[in-house]
DNA sequence: TTGAAAGCGCTACCAC
DNA sequence: GTGGTAGCGCTTTCAA
């Protein structure tokens, strides 16, 4: 009772069930060679009967190909990578790749131990989305000959190989603009912590717009706090102690832009009748809270698919050119905390 | 120049290197049989100088067993599956498991296809999260004898094989329970669309904690709507005409609640003064809007391990007794909404 | 139109 | 302490 077949049947079991050899099978299934419609169909009535697939392992041994793409993030926890993911798979999956996603847990030795895994499955193909790679990163992939993509860049530049990033300092410059020819200023600045991801190239997109339109910045207007509502907070909390005059705050991203706002409420400040906000990223709550807020989207599904092109064109005998480097526009969404019209 | 040895080493590359027999290097490797010391420093100075690494594709092929488990989501860009994933990941990462995430896109065909895919790459294990499994697809899995674990139920009862849930009900009774402590009444409620995932299981969690009150339920104080912000507006504004008196507002999820709130303020009620508001979900909007949001926790990444957990036992020649199921309790957390320290 | 057999890279059973 | 070799399930020459 106990020990009925639960192993699965194998292209030999097929094979001998229907009275042919297991080359016939493999060409009824592959089509890569005539086979007799008689023979055909008495291989196609055994695969039935025996629920025969085929094994990919066995296949992926003899072909060198797993048709697979790993995707690569830090923290699948954090808002933007299942965006990413979705994009891509769109991409990949009509292809007939699996996507496989990765977590590192934020770890950088994670992050070197899951290279080596994927490239000792011998992926197809990798994605890595959000990371600072470094040269031994690269290697390892290279080394083994693995195509790949790096994407969601903060730095300014970066190595070698495919890249895929948003243009965060024209994306800052948008709002930062759109502030200035709505209510002129004085403008506040509050930024993220040096060092923190794409905090520089935020802040220095705010200041190029600025110089742009021929206004100086007044650093005792420019805070850099933590990309957290409470972040926020904190900086309006200091900006308005400094009782200088401000007409509206550009910040870094849009939990610092809510909970600025929210500061600026309780000391009595109306929004944006007394002092305007714009936040980045365009998450969810921008849309919830009052007033809705005005942001910045980077279009992290285009960002995923533009990345799954890149590396598709590296596929297979593709592509084997010098790296390619593309930047996804930013699209400015007007809401009602910098004026408009609330939607 | 272009036909270097891009070929990466095998086992048997690293052989002939040290002068050894694969058997020799397969047993550095594994350590399943003693090697002389210096034997195996030969093969160890081998395998660096040539790079190699073990294919982990052949070494699946013969120990039947991929050390990987398939989590399967209905779209891993909604908000719940994120944690669920990490709490999953960090529950296998350790025992050596790479967890592969797929995404069905909300499509029945595309899920089947997936579970096939998933077979035919003999996945160790399966966790499917987040949907109504149908015979079929657990046919799938048990024919090829995989594991496998359901997560995320939103019905009362499933099949007969692991299962976890949240205590939706329950989580639901807790907050009609504190809102009736607090305020008495007259309650309302607005669920979700009937057959649209939990909306059943919360509208009966909420009338079940009136019975339990000895309060009758006033059907014209329910309405259904959206799981949406828009549906929460819509709701208020449904609820508000009627002119009845009404003292708090039971939301089936966090969306539903700040859209009505945000209805309720723009009405000029006072929220928790005139009107007190509770959601479900605990979702990160629900902290950053204005009054804080009371909702129930359910503990994604707790239900996430579990279902790892559940999965181990039953790897390898582990568990293979009946099925079981397993209930994760939810918490309140109470905010400003309803009257808490607006923390 | 069909089949035999080599071999993908590895592990483990034998033998020595 | 070490090596030869069968075989995991499949695809693909080569031969008939």
């Amino acid at each position: 009772m106990d020990t009925e077949d639960t192993r699965r049947a194998t292209i030999g079991d097929v094979a001998a069930h229907a009275g042919v050899s297991v080359t016939t099978v493999s060409h009824v299934l592959s089509g890569r060679r005539p086979v007799s419609t008689a023979t055909q169909q008495k291989v196609r009535r055994s695969i039935d009967l025996l629920g025969f697939r085929p094994n990919e392992i066995a296949r992926s041994m003899r072909s060198q190909r797993t048709h697979t793409a790993a995707l690569v993030v830090p923290n699948i926890a954090h808002v933007v990578y299942p965006f990413v993911a979705r994009g891509i798979t769109e991409e990949l999956r009509p292809l007939g790749y699996q996507i496989s996603i990765y977590d590192t847990d934020d770890d950088p030795v994670v992050k070197a131990d899951v290279l080596q895994v994927i490239t000792d499955r011998r992926v197809d193909g990798v994605i890595l989305f959000g990371f600072d790679i470094t040269s031994t990163d690269a290697a390892v992939l290279t080394g083994a000959s693995i195509p790949f993509v790096n994407g969601g860049l903060n730095a300014e530049v970066d190595g070698p190989y495919d890249c895929v990033r948003s243009d965060q300092r024209a994306g800052l410059e948008i709002t930062t603009r759109h502030l200035i020819e709505r209510f002129g200023g004085p403008l506040a600045f509050v930024g993220g912590l040096p060092g923190d991801g794409p905090a520089d190239l935020r802040e220095s997109g705010f200041r190029r717009a600025m110089a742009a339109a021929g206004l100086p910045v007044d650093e005792r207007l420019v805070a850099r706090v933590p990309y957290s509502w409470e972040g926020g907070r904190e900086a309006l909390a200091q900006l308005l102690a400094k009782d200088l005059p401000i007409r509206a705050v550009v910040c870094a991203n849009d939990l610092i832009a809510i909970g600025g706002m929210a500061m600026a409420r309780e000391r009595g400040l109306r929004v944006p009748e007394d002092l305007a906000f714009t936040g980045y990223d365009n998450i969810e709550a921008g849309t919830m809270v009052v007033p809705t807020l005005t942001s910045v989207e980077s279009f992290l599904d285009e960002q995923g698919r533009s990345c799954a092109r890149l590396l598709i064109d590296r596929l297979g005998r593709g592509y084997g050119g010098p790296a390619r480097h593309v930047s996804i526009d930013t699209a400015l969404v007007v809401r009602a905390s910098s004026g408009g019209t609330g939607s």
